[in-house]
RNA sequence: GGACCUGUGGAGCAGCCAGGAGUGCUCACCUCCCUGUCAAGGAGGAGGUCGCGGGUUCAAAUCCCGUCAGGUCCGCCA
C-alpha cells in the first residue's frame, strides 16, 4: 500500500523544506482557517500532522472554495510545496518552513459544526462531551498519541512474546459462570430458559488446560468483563495480557517479565529500568505502606509506634493498643507549616474514610529542647515524644500524623494518607519508574462477614510446597506461590504457579467451602483437565490499559481506551437499551414489572 | 449501596453564599469587510425550559426538599 494511499501523495506532516518545488496533493480535515479575503490559509490536519495550505488569487478557484470550507470538513488539495516568505515560517509547526499553495481544492466531505474545539489543546471539555462524539476527540493530539502508543505496546509485547516462543491463542468469550470473584456478565440464549452463557472475567481455566494440553507457552491479548462498579482505573470490559507457562518456576516468570517491561519502557516510553525488580514481601507492603500496591517514588513510610505508646496515657492510644490494634505514624517533613485549617481538613479526609479521627503534632523548638505541638502532646510523655521523634526522624519544622485503631484499618488509612500527603505536597516523581513485586502472600484471608474462607488471590493458585501439611489445620499459615506487579502504586496485574494435582485443588476447594459435587457441577473441567496429566505450570495476568494509562501519562485507563464507558453505560451508543419483547422471548426471558 | 463535587446558549466559565428583567466573559456559529496569517483582524447578528419536579417568596439560576445525569472516593472488584 502507497504510504498516505492512492488519494494523496504525502502526508500533511510529513511536508519539509526538501520538498519544495514539489508538486504535491494532501488530505485531510480542515484544523484551523484564516480567511482574509484576498488570500485565505487553512491548516490541513491528517494523521501525519498539520501543514499549511494558502490559496491566492492566482487559482480564484481554489481561493473561492477556501471561503465556503468550514472547520472539520474533509478536503483534498493539490498544489507546489513552497518554501515561505522570509520571516513567515512557523516554528512550532514541524511543516513550519514550507506551505502547499493550492492550486486545486476538492471538498470531499462537509462536516457539521464540531460539538467541541478540536484544535484546541486544552482538556477541559466535559468527558461525557467528548465520549458521545468519541470520532471527533479520536482527532485530538492526546486522544491519537494515546491509541498510537497503545499499538507500539501491544506491538512489542507481540514481538517479545513470539520470540521467546510463547503462542498466541485464541480462548472463547461465550463460557460458562463460575462462583466467587466479581459478578458476572450473562448472555442468554435461545438454548433454553434460564440458561446463560457468561463473558469470561479472565481466561484463567482455559490457559490452564492449555497447559495440560502441552501448548507450553501462551500468550493472549484478551478482552475480560466484569460487571462491578467503575472506577478510573476499572472498566466493565478491559483488555489482559495474559501469559500462562509450563514447567516454569517463579523466578523464569519474573525474568520473563522484567525483559518485557524492560523492553516495553524503553521502546515506548524511552526510559530504562533497572532489573531485576526488587521484591516486597506482602506482609511489609502492608506494615511499611499499608497497601498491597505501594508507590515506592516517595517516602513517608508507615511507623508503627506502638512500642513508644506501650504504658501511654493517650487515651485513644491506649484504647486501640489494649485493644489489640495499633498506633501508626507517617512523618510530613515541612508540614509544620501546615495551617490548623488544613490539619483540621486531613482530620476530616480521615473521618471521610470511616477513620474515628487523626491526630497531628508539629515538631517545634521551646525553651527546654524540641517539643511537640499537639493536641494531645499535654497526655504525652518527654520519653514517649522523645522516642517518637527518634522512630520517625521528625526534626523540627516537620509534621507527624497518627492513626489508631485496629491494625489492618489503620494500615490501609495512614497509607492512603501517606499518598494523599504526598500528592497534596507535590513529593510524587513524575519522572520515574518504580516497578515492585509483592510476594510471599497468604493463600487464604478470613471473612468474617461470611464466615469462611477466601482466596487472596483465586482458587488454582499453589500452596507453598513447605505449607502443604497446613493446609487441613491451619489454613492462615499457608503461604501462596503467588506474585502481583506493582508501577507507581498501580497494581498491574498478578499471578501465581498453579495447583497441578486434582487432590490438592480438591483440599483448596473444600477449605473454601465448596464441596466435591459442588466442585465437579463448576470446575469439573477444570478438575478432569489436571488428571489427565498436567504439567507444573504458572502465569500472570497483567491489565493492558493500566500499563499503557501509565505509559502514556494518563489519568484514566479511559484515555487510552479508543471507545470508553461511562459509569453503568457506553456514551456513544447508549448501551446497555432495552431490547423488544420478541427477542426476550426468544432467549426465554420476561421483564420484570416496573415500579414498586 | 453510601459520602462528596458538578450540572447556566454548541464548548469552557462567571453569576448562586447575600433572591430583584437570562446579566457577563472567552471560544465556536451566521452575514459582511479584509492579500501573509498561523489562537488572524474588524463590523454586525443569531442562539437559553439556568438538568428535571415540587416548595418558600410579591419575586428563584440564586433559598429549601426531592429526583435524574456525570465525576471522584468508600463499599465492591477471587
Amino acid at each position: 500500500m502507497k504510504p498516505f494511499g492512492s488519494l494523496r501523495t504525502h502526508g500533511a506532516g510529513s511536508l519539509r523544506a526538501a520538498h519544495a518545488d514539489e508538486t504535491v496533493t494532501v488530505a485531510g480535515w480542515v484544523a484551523r482557517r484564516r480567511d482574509h479575503g484576498g488570500v485565505a490559509f487553512l491548516d490541513l490536519r491528517d494523521a501525519s500532522g498539520v501543514c499549511q495550505v494558502v490559496a491566492d488569487p492566482t487559482a480564484s478557484e481554489a481561493l473561492a472554495a477556501a471561503h465556503d470550507v468550514r472547520g472539520e470538513w474533509v478536503i483534498r488539495v493539490s498544489g507546489r510545496v513552497r518554501l515561505r516568505p522570509e520571516g513567515m515560517a512557523n516554528p512550532s509547526l514541524a511543516t513550519g518552513d514550507v506551505e502547499v499553495a493550492a492550486s486545486e481544492l476538492e471538498v470531499l466531505s462537509p462536516a457539521d459544526t464540531p460539538p467541541f474545539p478540536v484544535a484546541d489543546e486544552r482538556d477541559d471539555v466535559d468527558e461525557a462531551v467528548r465520549l458521545r462524539h468519541r470520532y471527533v476527540d479520536l482527532r485530538r493530539q492526546g486522544p491519537a498519541r494515546a491509541l498510537r502508543l497503545r499499538a507500539r505496546a501491544t506491538s512489542t509485547i507481540r514481538r517479545v512474546m513470539d520470540a521467546h516462543g510463547f503462542v498466541d491463542v485464541e480462548t472463547p468469550m461465550l463460557t460458562r459462570s463460575t462462583p466467587e470473584g466479581a459478578r458476572d456478565f450473562l448472555v442468554p440464549t435461545r438454548t433454553g430458559p434460564g440458561v446463560c452463557y457468561a463473558l469470561p472475567q479472565s481466561p484463567q481455566l482455559f490457559k490452564q488446560l492449555l497447559m495440560v494440553g502441552g501448548v507450553e507457552r501462551y500468550y493472549q491479548i484478551v478482552r475480560c468483563f466484569r460487571d462491578e462498579a467503575q472506577r478510573a482505573d476499572r472498566q466493565p470490559e478491559f483488555t489482559q495480557l495474559d501469559i500462562e507457562a509450563a514447567f516454569i518456576d517463579e523466578e523464569d516468570l519474573y525474568a520473563l517479565v522484567e525483559e518485557l517491561m524492560g523492553v516495553l519502557m524503553s521502546e515506548v516510553v524511552g526510559v530504562e529500568v533497572a532489573t531485576p525488580f526488587p521484591r516486597l514481601a506482602y506482609d511489609d507492603a502492608m506494615a511499611r505502606f499499608g497497601t498491597d500496591s505501594p508507590d515506592m517514588r516517595f517516602g513517608l513510610e508507615l511507623v508503627d509506634c506502638g512500642a513508644v505508646f506501650a504504658d501511654t496515657a493517650v487515651g485513644v492510644f491506649a484504647g486501640a493498643l489494649n485493644a489489640g490494634g495499633s498506633v501508626i505514624a507517617v512523618m510530613l517533613p515541612g508540614g509544620g507549616q501546615l495551617t490548623r485549617k488544613q490539619f483540621d481538613e486531613w482530620v476530616d479526609w480521615a473521618k471521610g474514610r470511616r477513620a474515628r479521627g487523626l491526630a497531628w503534632g508539629v515538631v517545634e523548638s521551646g525553651e527546654g529542647g524540641v517539643t511537640l505541638r499537639s493536641p494531645l502532646s499535654k497526655h504525652m510523655s518527654d520519653d514517649e515524644i522523645a522516642a517518637l521523634l527518634r522512630i520517625t526522624g521528625a526534626e523540627v519544622g516537620d509534621a507527624v500524623f497518627f492513626g489508631a485503631g485496629p491494625t489492618e484499618f489503620t494500615r490501609e488509612l495512614m497509607g492512603a494518607l501517606r499518598v494523599a500527603l504526598a500528592r497534596a505536597h507535590d513529593l510524587v516523581p513524575s519522572d520515574q519508574w518504580r516497578f515492585v513485586w509483592i510476594v510471599d502472600w497468604p493463600l487464604f484471608e478470613w471473612d468474617a462477614e461470611e464466615g469462611r474462607w477466601e482466596s487472596l488471590h483465586h482458587p488454582f493458585t499453589a500452596p507453598r510446597e513447605a505449607d502443604l501439611d497446613k493446609l487441613s489445620g491451619e489454613p492462615e499459615a499457608v503461604r501462596a506461590r503467588g506474585y502481583d506487579l506493582v508501577l507507581n502504586g498501580t497494581e498491574l496485574g498478578g499471578g501465581s504457579m498453579r495447583i497441578h494435582h486434582p487432590q490438592v485443588q480438591q483440599q483448596v476447594f473444600e477449605i473454601l467451602g465448596i464441596g466435591p459435587e459442588e466442585a465437579e457441577e463448576k470446575f469439573g473441567f477444570l478438575l478432569r483437565g489436571l488428571r489427565h496429566g498436567a504439567p507444573p505450570h504458572g502465569g500472570i495476568a497483567l491489565g493492558l490499559d493500566r500499563l499503557v494509562m501509565l505509559m502514556a501519562g494518563e489519568a484514566s485507563i479511559r484515555d487510552v481506551i479508543a471507545f470508553p464507558k461511562l459509569s453503568g453505560s457506553d456514551p456513544l451508543t447508549d448501551a446497555p437499551a432495552p431490547v423488544g419483547g420478541e427477542q426476550l422471548r426468544e432467549v426465554g426471558l420476561r421483564p420484570l414489572s416496573m415500579g414498586t
